[in-house]
This record gives C-alpha cells, structure tokens and sequence, in this order.
DNA sequence: GTTTTTGCAAAATGTTTGCATAAAG
DNA sequence: CTTTATGCAAACATTTTGCAAAAAC
C-alpha cells in the first residue's frame, strides 16, 4: 500500500529543510550528472566538515574513505557544484581557494590573525548594504563577501 | 635665501596630505632600503594608475617607462610595500591578486558580473560592523574586506 | 668597498586539461 | 551500448627563490 510519505521519485525539487547532499544529490541528477562513488563521498565530506575547506583537504577526507579518488576529481566536482550554485568559492587571504556549501543564509568571515582561526558571523549588515548601494550608486547587488581579520576573543585575552 | 617651505631633509614623517610616493619613498629610506630606479618607477605606476592592478599589469606600465625592471622585481617590491603597509593586497573574485595603493579610508569593491567593472565605494557600514564584532563576538578587527558583485549602472539599464 | 637589489632561469604552488580507461545509466 | 566521469601525467598561470652580476650608498 503506498503511503503519503516515501513520494514517487521525480519530485520536482528536494523538501524544505533537506541535507546539502540531498539537494546536491537531486540537483546534479536532474541536470543528467551522474552520481558516482566520488561525488558521492564528497558530497558527504563537505555537508559534514562544512567549514572553509580548500581542495586539498577535501581531497584528503574523501580519501580516508574511499582512496579510490583523485585530486582532479575534486577540483572537477567542486567547479560542477559552483556552477550549480551549490558551493561558494572564498577568496580568504590565502593563496588558495577555499570552499563551503551553500546554505542561503548570508555570512561573512572573520579570519583570526595569530591563531589563524576562521569563524562565520550572519549578516544583519547585508541588507542595509544592499539598499545602500542599490539608491546611491544603482548597483544592483547579486552577492557580497566580507572577510574580517583582526583577533579572536581568545587572542585578545591572551596575547601571544 | 631659505624659505619655510622645504625643510630640512631628515623630517620624521611625510606631511600631512602628501602622496602615496612620497609616503612611500619616506618609509622605504627610513628603514634603510635603497631606492632604485626600479621601485622609484613602480611606485609612480601604482600612484598614477591606482586601481586595482595585477602583477603583470604593473609590470607592463612600468615597463613602458623603463624596460629595465623584470616581473620578480615588481613581485620583490609589492611583497616589500606589503610588509610596510603601504599597498593593500585585494583577493578578488579571480586567480590573481590585485594591488592599489593604501589611502587610510576605508573603501571596498564593488565588480560587475557582466563588464567586468571595478568600482569603489566608501564605507559608513564600516564602523557599525566593527563595533558590531566587537560587542557580540569579542573580536579585535584590524581591517575588512568587503566585495560586492553584481550588475553596474550600465549593465542594469542594457541588458547584455 | 660593502651591502642591497636586480635579472634570469629554475622551482614551487595551486589549478586545469588531454586522453585512454572505467563506471553509470 | 552509449555517454559521462575518472585517474594520471602533463600543461598552465601565478608567485617565489638561488645565485652571480649590477647598482646604491
């Protein structure tokens, strides 16, 4: 007998409130990707370490899993999942690009500059940027990124 | 007959207002770099041109003045301006760093998704967000990011 | 004359790509 | 069986570095 729950398969977008994976999941398929061992893993690794990973650790997280996974992989996955708006690319002060899933709500980045520590702060600044600049220069905002750096709380307390 | 204007020669800091080369040539002598002709033409290439550039462009403009000066030269002396603060390193949305002079006022980034176009635009957010951070995260802000994207004025109105 | 800076070529990073093979559908 | 994705190694773009020669002081 089928139930209300458990729907047919080809719901139109993933429910409410589902997993990054799963969005991701659904996403590529109905683009016609294919779902693979590697994709599959990364998906995971980045909904579960969520935070401001680059390539290289993903890289090495997925392989602690399955070593059936390459670099190249990982940059080819992650450039699928920016261009289906599914991860933001950051350019912290590094030299190399670090990466989050998406979750809708606007958050910026403070990077703490002795111990290195990254933490994520939500925006209320956002919005009143956004008219901002909409009256007064009539641009007309798609995305924003700030990144902070100063001291950590820690930091501060305790200087080095 | 000597005048009150120029001064004596071992003054300890650059007069108020004065410009980004000047500043610049003051700090570099004072902490004893020398002063080649190398950096003397970068320096008026980054003045002069001020916007945001890359390596490669600085090094171009600067060699149209002066063939005399390699791509490592211009890296060695945007590191060295770096260290005394006097140029800003910007992480925009692209593969490489880019470089204006630093000016003390704060200002952020605005680039256009669809020409290309960097604007600049002062920030009044700037001070709240600090204090913001400071009250309700404990963080000690040294300095801020902040990159906008979206569509400019012209691309608003004519739609590609 | 001593020390710093330069140019060059070579190395080091981080990222992308061509191609034959493997896996997904 | 057809098409897409993978791994590998090689290519790329940007930035850094070692070292002998040149320039600054």
């Amino acid at each position: 007998m089928i139930r209300s729950s458990s729907r047919r398969k080809n719901a139109a977008r993933p429910p409410r409130g589902s997993s990054f994976r799963d969005r991701a999941r659904m996403a590529l398929r109905s683009e016609g990707h294919r779902m693979t061992q590697q994709r599959d893993v990364l998906l995971d690794v980045i909904q579960q370490a969520g935070e401001h990973l680059d390539a290289d650790g993903l890289y090495r997280l997925a392989r602690e899993r399955d070593n059936r996974i390459s670099l190249s992989t990982v940059y080819r996955t992650l450039a699928l999942l920016k261009r289906h708006d599914l991860v933001d690319e950051l350019h912290l002060s590094e030299e190399h690009h670090h990466y989050e899933a998406k979750t809708g709500d606007q958050h910026f980045h403070f990077v703490c500059t002795s111990c290195g520590a990254v933490e994520e702060f939500a925006g209320g600044v956002a919005e009143q940027l956004r008219d901002e600049l909409a009256h007064h220069h009539g641009f007309e905002v798609t995305s924003m990124q700030l990144d902070v750096s100063g001291l950590c709380t820690r930091c501060v307390s305790q200087p080095a």
